[in-house]
RNA sequence: GGGGUCUUAGCUCAGCUGGGAGAGCAUCUGCCUUACAAGCAGAGGGUCACAGGUUCGAGCCCUGUAGGCCCCACCA
């Protein structure tokens, strides 16, 4: 057998391991083999990582999220498919690319479209490479010969297909409408992109004299001032007594020498500010419906650069705070600013770049959502989409009921170009996939394509089905849609769940997974969110150089519930490290005693039993958490089963029969050590695949990788309950022993006899299979098995235990007022169980009303203090005596 | 304004359908025992935010209170 290194040492062996499994070909779905195998698919699609960034922290959990998934199935003889991919991130790129070309001293204009798009997908090939390279390093077996883009031409396709069916359907639309706009991008975008911040403001009240009525004014409280040059009107609530004489009436809005009129709409508030409201329909997305609905006309009173647009004023051309400050100024001049009230309010802001949106009334693209919302809303009440955990269903049910029309289009130029064209010479307008050549209702060659392309999220909302050839009706699509489950962060329900639901229902009349698996936030050890500008955030490269991309996939599930945030530091992945490190030790050292590949012995001993049978429970508990997509419970089961029971117990139990070469269990003790590690190796492989892959294969030569062997499942041969409740009296005698040695400080280089006393013949059995192990452990020069206390003098120690007491004879070192204490706490502690076990017991309702089970479990333990009870007591007996 | 979520050991967090409070780190004690000091053995430490309720039984279910976080929202 090779012999280990001392240490385990991740970067030499995750290179190589992840360059044998691509040649390999193990990560490769195929929907032929599957078939043909008929084997069941499972498929989970990559939340497309965007181009503009690398790998951070969020990445690292989500992926490794999905490994583990995807490793598990794969296990369980599946044909497994994760879907991998990168999205082109409209914006963040063009952004991205913008700097860079300024940075050149190139202006994105000059440029002009096409060699601006050569500039973004040169962009694409190097960033795009370089995360896919990066994810490789967390060990991420998704099938990259898959690997897809949602700029490449099959899902602009699909995206050109989807964008024509929901035209012709009456979905897709074009009209003037209010809009967020972002001044710095220069584009529109949609209310998902739109965060709300409170801000300190002010309310400025303004009077607008009544026209006709001098000495008359209206007062109207507003916090953005400078919006009065686009008032159209003034509005009342239609039930205020206060106002009924002014409705109709019209009014003489300062500074631009314009009439406008009251009008009376419920939308006010007659408690809020005023009770008069001025109404700027091309700025504000209240005042829009309002305008819309008394036909006010809509005066857009800025440029692109939300710089004022107003000809003929000396506003003109200024920056909207700038002429906030010159309207109040110049108002204030005229009297009519009355007072100016500090006031906090919500104001949007771009997400991208924080800049405050500007709502404005332009000519856009936007998917009708209230037909489409339905099934989607349906999908989760009936259960065919389920979210993991439920709460998040709320959040997705409270969105799509509120949902507002999505706009679409984007004035950018890196994105999918939106396939309608209009003639230049009669005007009308074509939406088809591909462009046509003549105007169908004139006959005009001179066409021009619209110049806006799609929101980012329009393609992303596709992305199960259109890395699957859709809407060709692939073998792929067929096999492997819909896909299972969708691995992703709280923070992007909105912006691509939800619209890959609908989307997905819409086209392929399935909801496109049925599980999404949410995930929190990964934060620093502060709990802050990690940020560039901060500058908190720890690079994942960083600790996979470090500790290895095991112990970073380790520290990334360790202890997190689905949903919820984690905190990040250093000292977890130490501890992640730490095990790596004990899972190869325990390795070593087996394959140390390992001369060759051990057979399956003919019988097993009481410890082989019950560690067999205890790592098949693991299994199946371990099998039942990973369904439940609890994947933090189910590492911290595999981890207390190796470190606990394996090593600290099995592993030390085992030594004596290992160093004998002539002992006749030795061959099983071998088998089960090897069998037991196999088995603990494959359930942990999906967490931590390079170092179990890496023991595996050193391991046995039968089968070339752990990755494609078979995840272990629950076995009857392998349930041994009795042997098992049998380990449970030993351990349980060990640990007294222990106890009663540290308490009287007894160094561990003195051995003692031990005394086993009971009068149970079985359970004097059980030691007697246990001598040889039980004597290591428990420090015996010599282990005696009685049914009383024949020769054991009065001045040994003692230790009650469940069924049997314990003795040691330490003559000189017993104290024997710290024994009677050692005995009083355990006759306290006794005392206590012995009542709560009395009080269910004797509560009649309890007796009547609980279940059997647990009724019997009391009766048990019952039985048990009794006996423990009455040891201590007569061992007290004799000290105090 | 609406909704969600959290409050458990000094710190960070688990605790799945209600049935004797757990882990990691930190602290204390003793061990370089031939796999591992990145280790081993032992110990201390919690009225599970507070107040009610349901139940034979509540960290877990219900109601309310306090505090924290998050999301959504057109009160100018």
């Amino acid at each position: 057998m090779k012999e280990l290194e001392k240490n385990y040492n991740p970067a030499e062996i995750e290179e190589k391991l992840y360059q044998k499994w691509l040649e390999k070909g193990y990560f490769h779905a195929d929907a032929k083999r599957g078939k043909r195998e008929g084997k069941k698919p499972f498929t989970i699609v990559m939340p497309p990582p965007n181009i503009t960034g690398q790998l951070h922290m969020g990445h690292a959990l989500d992926n490794t999220m999905q490994d583990i998934l995807t490793r598990y199935k794969r296990m369980q003889g599946y044909e497994t498919l994760w879907q991998p991919g990168t999205d082109h991130a409209a914006i963040a790129t063009e952004v991205k690319v913008i700097d860079k070309l300024k940075s050149q001293g190139i202006d994105k204009q000059d440029l002009g479209r096409d060699r601006f798009l050569e500039q973004c997908w040169d962009w694409k090939k190097e960033y795009g490479a370089r995360i896919i390279n990066q994810l490789h390093k967390m060990g991420s077996s998704a099938d990259w010969d898959r690997e897809r883009f949602t700029m490449d031409e099959g899902c602009s396709d699909a995206v050109a297909e989807v964008f024509v069916r929901l035209y012709e359907k009456g979905y897709i639309y074009k009209g003037s409408r209010i809009i967020n706009w972002c001044p710095v991008c220069e584009t529109s975008i949609s209310d998902a992109e739109v965060e709300h911040q409170e801000q300190d403001g002010f309310f400025w009240h303004i009077q607008y004299p009544i026209a006709g009525e001098e000495g008359r004014f209206v007062e109207i409280a507003t916090t953005r001032p400078e919006t009065l040059l686009g008032d159209t009107a003034v509005a009342v609530n239609p039930e205020d007594e206060r106002y009924q004489d002014l409705v109709g009436k019209m009014l003489e809005l300062p500074l631009t020498g314009r009439k406008i009129p009251v009008v009376a709409d419920s939308y006010v508030d007659r408690e809020f500010g005023t009770g008069c409201v001025k109404i700027t329909p091309a700025h504000d997305p209240n005042d829009f419906e309002v305008g819309r609905r008394h036909n006010l006309e809509e005066i857009c009173i800025m440029n692109d650069d939300a710089t004022i647009h107003f000809p003929g004023s000396r506003y003109d051309g200024m920056e909207r705070y700038e002429a906030r400050k010159a309207i109040v100024e110049d108002l204030k001049d005229l009297g009519l600013l009355v007072k100016v009230v500090p006031h906090s309010h919500n104001v949007g802001t771009h997400d991208r770049c924080k800049t405050t949106v500007e709502p404005m009334v332009k000519p856009q693209w936007f998917v009708k959502m209230d037909e489409m919302a339905k099934p989607a809303i349906e999908a989760l009440k009936s259960g065919e989409l389920k979210i993991v955990p439920e709460s998040f269903g709320k959040t997705y049910l409270h969105w799509l009921e509120g949902i507002r029309d999505w706009c679409i289009s984007r004035q950018l130029w890196w994105g999918h170009r939106i396939p309608a064209y209009t003639c230049k010479d009669c005007g009308e307008m074509t939406v088809a996939k591909t462009a046509p050549e003549r105007c169908p209702k004139c006959g005009s060659v001179h066409l021009a394509q619209d110049e806006d392309t799609l929101d980012t999220w329009f393609s992303s909302a596709l992305w199960p089905f259109s890395t699957l050839g859709w809407p060709q009706e692939t073998e792929d699509l067929e096999y492997f849609y819909p896909t299972d489950v969708l691995v992703t962060g709280y923070d992007i329900i909105f912006f691509w769940v939800i619209r890959m639901v609908f989307s997905g229902l819409e086209h392929t009349k399935k909801c496109p997974f049925h599980t999404v698996l949410i995930h929190g936030l990964v934060r620093d050890s502060q709990g802050r969110k990690m940020s560039k500008s901060l500058g908190n955030g720890i690079d994942p490269l960083e600790v996979i150089d470090k500790y290895g991309a095991d112990a970073l996939r380790m520290t990334l599930v360790t202890g997190n519930a689905p949903g919820n945030d984690m905190r990040f530091y250093w000292e977890r992945v130490e501890n992640s490290r730490n095990f790596a490190n004990k899972v190869w030790n325990a390795s070593r050292f087996i394959m140390m005693n390992m001369e060759t590949a051990p057979e399956k012995p003919l019988s097993l001993t009481m410890a082989d039993k019950w560690i067999l049978s205890k790592v098949n429970g693991l299994a199946r508990e371990m099998t039942e958490n990973l369904d439940k997509y609890e994947l933090g419970i189910a590492l911290q089961k595999v981890y207390d089963f190796i470190w606990e029971e394996f090593c600290d117990w099995y592993i030390e139990m085992v030594k004596p029969r290992l160093w004998d070469r002539e002992n006749e269990t030795r061959a099983a003790a071998l088998w089960t050590l090897q069998t037991v590690l196999i088995q603990s190796l494959k359930l942990l492989h999906p967490y931590m695949p390079f170092l179990t892959e890496e023991i595996f294969c050193n391991l046995q030569d039968q089968e070339e990788s752990i990755m494609v062997s078979s995840w272990p499942e629950y076995r009857e041969d392998w349930n041994f309950a009795r042997e098992e409740q049998e380990v449970e009296t030993i351990k349980e005698a060990v640990r007294a022993i222990r106890n009663v040695r540290t308490s009287m400080n007894v160094p561990p280089s003195r051995k003692a006899k031990v005394y086993v006393v009971s009068e149970d013949e079985e359970v004097l059995g059980i030691f007697e299979h246990s001598r040889v192990f039980f004597a290591m452990l428990g420090f015996a020069s010599q282990v005696c098995l009685q049914k009383d206390k024949t020769g054991i003098g009065e001045d040994a120690v003692s230790a009650v235990v469940s069924r049997a007491t314990i003795y040691m004879p330490f003559a000189e070192l017993v104290d024997v007022a710290k024994e009677v204490e050692r005995l009083e706490k355990e006759k306290e502690r006794l005392t206590k169980e012995l009542a709560r076990v009395n009080g269910m017991l004797s509560n009649e309702r309890f007796v009547s009303k609980a279940p059997e089970k647990k009724l019997l479990e009391e009766k048990g333990k019952l039985e048990k203090y009794t006996q423990m009870m009455a040891q201590v007591e007569a061992r007290l007996g004799q000290l105090k005596r």
